[in-house]
DNA sequence: CCTCTATGAGACACCGATGTCTCATGATTA
DNA sequence: TAATCATGAGACATCGGTGTCTCATAGAGG
């Protein structure tokens, strides 16, 4: 059974493991040692080895968790439905969620891109046309590239998380901050109608 | 003369060199080898050596000269004077004109604390006292720690000089855009009073 | 009891980055 | 011209991370 598929039972617990400490350390130290990721994980550092063979192998696979995890996070937010104010507040507390994801993703602009080259214009696709939906219909801000708002839209998300974890935000009210402020602007003013 | 004095003359603009394509290149890999910086600084490894002992001394050297760029850009904007929305948008202004600092500054989070522990609420108090009289003033966002708002206005100056590294901004809109998503926020409405 | 599996500890060689060194070459200055 | 300075090229040893290996152990399942 579970020498069949390798990621359930005691290999697939060992492998998230390892998958979630790397994303964890990495965030904060890119630098850091597989040594460094195998303490964290609490493994030994040759069975780190045993599942991911070399240092890229492993930035692979934390990648294409992330991006796995906050795809998913994407899906839920169902960013093609209702009015888009309403499916960007969705979406950023959906972001918010997978924080760690986040942080970690974003914490190297240019992971992303040399390991998955192309895939910037993949799973996060419907956030685009969630923007360039709303600003057809006239509600978001227009003139704008849709992939630039998108692009700004995450350094709030990830600028929420990292407020979080540094303590200078309360955790909780972190994805209405972040809507807030991305919805009303930093000036005080009349809510905007949905 | 110019031996006397390690900031002018040829040794000066050698040191200045080996800075600026520090920051460049480090801002894009922070990984980068001290063989890169040398090539992008188009100097000798050897000569790299010459001015700074080891790779941590470059690095503090960096890291100080962009802080003190940015400070220098944080005074010019003179944040305390005119009202709140005009510093800001002078601030803005400011820090887009030294992108490159903010990018390679921004590129690692962790880089000011560990290299200069206690510079957070340094040369950047000036505007957080900004932020702190817009909202005194009733003009800006209350109910968000200033901390955390001013770290918001920094994701987006970092956003709007990565939108225009990569060609996704146009170049010389750059200070625009992004004090109006600041300003406005994501929705279409009457633009707010100052 | 025996076997298979997953694991940790550690030894090992390899490689690339690093830091120090010397030497030769232009450029600047006295 | 002579002396000094700044520099590039390159040799060199060192160090630390990396990847591979073996061996011993513990647990699960037959």
């Amino acid at each position: 059974m579970s020498s069949s598929d390798p990621h359930s039972g005691v290999r697939g617990r060992t492998r998230r493991a390892i998958l979630s400490a790397a994303a964890a350390v990495l965030a904060r130290d890119r630098t850091a040692t597989l040594a460094d990721i195998a303490r964290a994980a609490d493994v030994g550092r040759s069975t780190l080895h045993r599942y991911f063979a070399d240092r890229d192998d492993l930035l692979r696979a934390v990648v294409a968790d992330s991006i796995a995890a906050i795809d998913t996070a994407i899906s839920d937010a169902a960013p093609e439905q209702g009015p888009p104010a309403e499916a960007v507040r969705r979406l950023v507390t959906g972001m918010v969620d997978v924080g760690d994801r986040v942080l970690f993703l974003f914490s190297d602009a240019h992971l992303v891109e040399e390991l998955y080259p192309g895939s910037i214009d993949g799973p996060d696709q419907p956030v685009v046309d969630l923007i360039r939906r709303g600003q057809d219909e006239g509600v978001f801000l227009s003139g704008v590239p849709a992939e630039w708002l998108e692009t700004a839209i995450w350094a709030l998300v990830y600028t929420g998380c990292e407020g979080a974890d540094r303590g200078v935000l309360p955790r909780h009210g972190v994805a209405q901050t972040v809507v807030h402020l991305l919805e009303n602007g930093l000036h005080v003013r009349p809510p905007a109608t949905d």
